[in-house]
DNA sequence: ACTTATTATGTTTATTTGACACAATAAAGG
DNA sequence: CCTTTATTGTGTCAAATAAACATAATAAGT
């Protein structure tokens, strides 16, 4: 699942150079990308070279294009996967929020300075020297369909858990608080099951989902029997672990059902 | 409550186009301005000069100020009114939301451009002829304590019933809408009681502000023991409209209470 | 046959919601 | 003081929902 790229390829730069020409300045993109695997939730996070300083996947705003069509081809490009749901949730703009705010970032802006070609600093400096804005979106993937692929200033693409976030640059730690208080208080009206989940899945798995998210228990009897009241759920085949019990059925999201339920929210909280 | 500014200050001019070189280039902050009067939600609007078309408040980004900050002083500026309660909720970015998105828009842009001085034309087409990406608030304001107050560019600043909207500019009739939404979605969360109504208001007032936000009708005896219930309110002396009936009495928000109250969601909907 | 976890339903209690009703209260007018 | 009127606080009652447990049938594998 994870890619390397420690040689960067000059070409990197020379088309890097040819599209900062036509960002919009002082604007950037960042995507808190949700996935659930193993039983719990993840974001999608990138390694920056050479330190153990950790970023939020993002990206500059082309002229020509819509903010939500260039989350979605940053996306893309970290994850290999088109059409991938996302919703901006917040800007951040503080004063504090530069290069400069702590040393951590600081430290990551000199290593990103020093990897940067000679004749393009003053490009970087024009990008990275300034104020930055950065409204930021909400991606929901489902892990499995998802390759994470680094860009050219980080090494690693990876899946972290929430509960085990590393050391963050810039306000990213700041960003995805603020995103996993929207997944929560926004639940109700957020295709959590249909975005964030295989194809096919047990009932225990949208339970321990919807528990990760809420940071609560729920008892097994009751969610099972609310579930299914709402009618969104298509029975199948059972899931043969090989465990000596009864196999647990797996379910898909009825998709006509489910998007008319999340209009008006599906009432779990 | 209406004041009119005819005769635009020449001064005003130059102190713009001072400030627009501090200006954060092609950043602009709007503000919903929510207003409680006549037992109905009103909005802030200001209505341009010399055309029937009408536009939120808002402004530019001064490259030293954080969002918030200048979304206060915009506001500080048409209401004279300091700390408002305000909110960031949404940013509009929509290639399609410039001057030339309608006639309106673009009736509104000429005429700016032709009250603009010659000798600052430049100064106009760098800042208006380019991508704007504006960043929206939502703002509570108890319009008894307002006195609304027109920009160089408008020649009148109202509060108009949020169902009797007029032509907006670009798309302003979209970020109302969203406000309008946000306001729906977040009542349980969002200072509604304190910073809508006056210090002291009757339980019907309170009553008719959630009905208007919500869009539906509460029983009263109902809205009555669930409100009590949460120990929010501090009754006091009545209220004598002259009316040959019992007088209502006025209450006020216990600000300790219900601080607390909204962080949890007041559980309303 | 035995162990195990899944599935579907049952039970019980408490709380909430919605709709409607009613009597006591008090302000003002005659 | 009596009448009219709207406010206020409470009553009621059915239906729905929530929360916490419990249980029996089922079936996969050993």
């Amino acid at each position: 699942m994870l890619k390397r790229h420690n040689k960067m390829k000059e070409t990197d730069f020379y088309s890097l150079e040819n599209k900062i020409k036509t960002f919009v300045p002082g604007i950037s993109l960042d995507c808190v990308v949700f996935g659930y695997q193993d039983r719990s939730l993840h974001i999608l996070l990138l390694k920056c070279r050479n330190t153990d300083v950790w970023a939020l996947p993002g990206g500059f705003l082309p002229a020509n294009s819509e903010m939500e069509e260039e989350a979605c081809n940053i996306l893309e490009e970290r994850t290999g996967a088109k059409n991938i749901y996302l919703t901006q949730f917040y800007t951040f703009s503080s004063l504090k929020r530069g290069w400069n705010c702590n040393e951590l970032s600081a430290k990551t802006f000199r290593l990103a300075r020093s990897i940067w070609p000679k004749e393009f600093l003053p490009t970087f400096d024009l990008w990275f020297n300034q104020r930055f804005i950065s409204t930021a979106f909400v991606a929901l993937v489902d892990a499995k369909k998802v390759t994470p692929t680094p860009d050219f200033i980080s090494e690693a693409c990876l899946w972290v858990p929430v509960k085990e976030l590393p050391q963050l640059i810039l306000d990213h730690g700041v960003i995805i608080k603020k995103a996993l208080e929207y997944l929560r208080t926004r639940i109700n009206y957020l295709p959590i099951g249909k975005e964030l989940l295989d194809e096919k899945f047990t009932m225990i798995d949208l339970q321990v989902l919807y528990e990760a998210i809420l940071g609560k228990q729920l008892d097994r009897g009751n969610f099972y029997r609310k579930i299914m009241k709402l009618n969104m759920l298509k029975r199948h085949e059972k899931l043969m672990t090989g465990a000596q019990n009864k196999a647990p059925y797996l379910y898909s999201i009825d998709n006509k059902v489910y998007d008319q339920l999340i209009i008006n929210g599906i009432g779990f909280i």
